[in-house]
DNA sequence: GGCTCTCCTTGACTCAGATCAAGCGCGAAC
DNA sequence: GTTCGCGCTTGATCTGAGTCAAGGAGAGCC
């Protein structure tokens, strides 16, 4: 069963999402208009185009936004982890599918009354704007992924990503080998690279046999050399993360 | 010459711009820390990595914001408009680098003020989180065309995200034929596109054979029918601009 | 135990777009 | 006027990733 926290003080979200710059009189307010949702893994959170009477933010699980042609391609345009926010204020309807990848809680605010209070206090306007500015960094990352980078280069991308906010969960940093499970299924990562399935599978073969990651199973994978991973991946070799 | 504007109030964004939203006193306010920057194509505004003591509005002209790979691979990330704005409030550096495809006239803010000027008015503030979602909406969208569009849809895309602008700019809507001059090289939009200009040559010459376009010159475009235009960049065929 | 379903792997073949290469057109410089 | 250089076009060839197709591994169910 999901186990869903009431009170904000003790939510695990507290200090990264939208509301970590609230005070305690501020999160009091937000709390009058705050639910939560859970969803189990492959259940569409809501359709594109949809009218959307909330906006949130994801407690835990993970969730995915994607967009698709009339043809049937998809391309998955973000990957919603916890603290991340659902929704855009000011818009009456979904722009994009949302579906949990996993069982998924979330954490949702009436979105007439979050409007208003959004004008209230800036606090949370700020923070908000502060995670905006980051995903469209992530976005612009991510086109440069998309557009020039090869195959292995994309899947060696992909893994440097969840491995390296996997160890920034974990704490147990500098380390140098990383284990985590992968959130995605092959499929998935394919929508997320501008891929097919079976490209995604050989490369992962492919950097298996090459050495750079260990498979146990088909999800949980070992990086033995977290900068070997990075100069597959074809970002700065020093793996230096900038400001 | 690049004439330079001096005051806010006829100002050709100030409708558009981060300071849409400002009364006149915070105008004023602005207007004691703002200055202005022209350059030529071609010039370089700021490298990646380079401290940034500044955030701005493009005022006129093109600018274009591009990653580039160690070995010389390289995307851009977005293209500026008049009235789109430059840098990020709470960082150092500059992430990407920033080229003046054409002329520029930039209105320049310095950056500590500005910061200190977005807490105090809650107009910029807002302003500056509707835009940015704006542009990750932007993002997101190039997402689905890098990833997923063959090379003459992606061409047909740029050309209707060109040829729409025009039409919102000039204001001679609800025509079906719409007349406008790229303005970008092959390059660029090779860059833009994640191809090759030879590629972004050859695709055009097929829609111009195709009568999807007619072309003047290297520049000079026709087109004689948007709907098919759409059509063919793979987008909703009805042309709606959803909400 | 066997059945089915989902997720994944692997092989053989194809093709869209990259690469390599040649040349055109036009404006600027001399 | 000639030459240069840049932006662009077009052709020939190559190749990385897509497509089509067959099967394997594991989980859940009867």
């Amino acid at each position: 069963m999901l186990n869903t926290p009431h009170d904000c003080v003790d939510c695990p979200i507290r200090h990264r999402a939208v509301c970590a710059r609230c005070e305690t009189d501020e999160l009091e307010a937000l709390e009058q208009i705050k639910y939560y949702r859970t969803f189990e893994a492959g259940q569409t959170v809501i359709w594109s185009g949809d009218p959307m009477d909330f906006v949130g933010s994801v407690v835990s699980g993970i969730a995915t936004l994607t967009q698709t042609m009339e043809d049937g391609r998809t391309q998955m345009v973000g990957l919603l982890l916890p603290s991340d926010f659902v929704g855009r204020p000011g818009r009456d309807g979904a722009a994009y599918d949302v579906v949990a990848t996993t069982d998924l809680v979330m954490c949702c605010f009436r979105k007439k009354p979050f409007e208003q209070l959004m004008m209230e206090t800036p606090h949370i306007a700020q923070r908000l704007l502060e995670m905006t500015l980051d995903e469209l960094d992530a976005a612009r990352e991510w086109m440069l992924v998309l557009g020039r980078k090869t195959a292995r280069e994309k899947i060696a991308s992909l893994l440097s990503i969840i491995a390296r906010r996997d160890a920034s969960l974990k704490l147990d940093a500098t380390k140098d080998t990383l284990v985590f499970d992968l959130p995605l299924t092959r499929e998935a990562m394919a929508d997320y690279l501008g891929l097919t399935l079976e490209t995604v599978s050989r490369q992962i073969s492919a950097l298996k046999k090459d050495g750079v990651i260990q498979l146990e199973g088909k999800r949980h994978v070992t990086i033995p050399n977290l900068s070997r991973l990075l100069e597959e991946a074809g970002d700065d070799s020093d793996g230096g993360i900038m400001a």
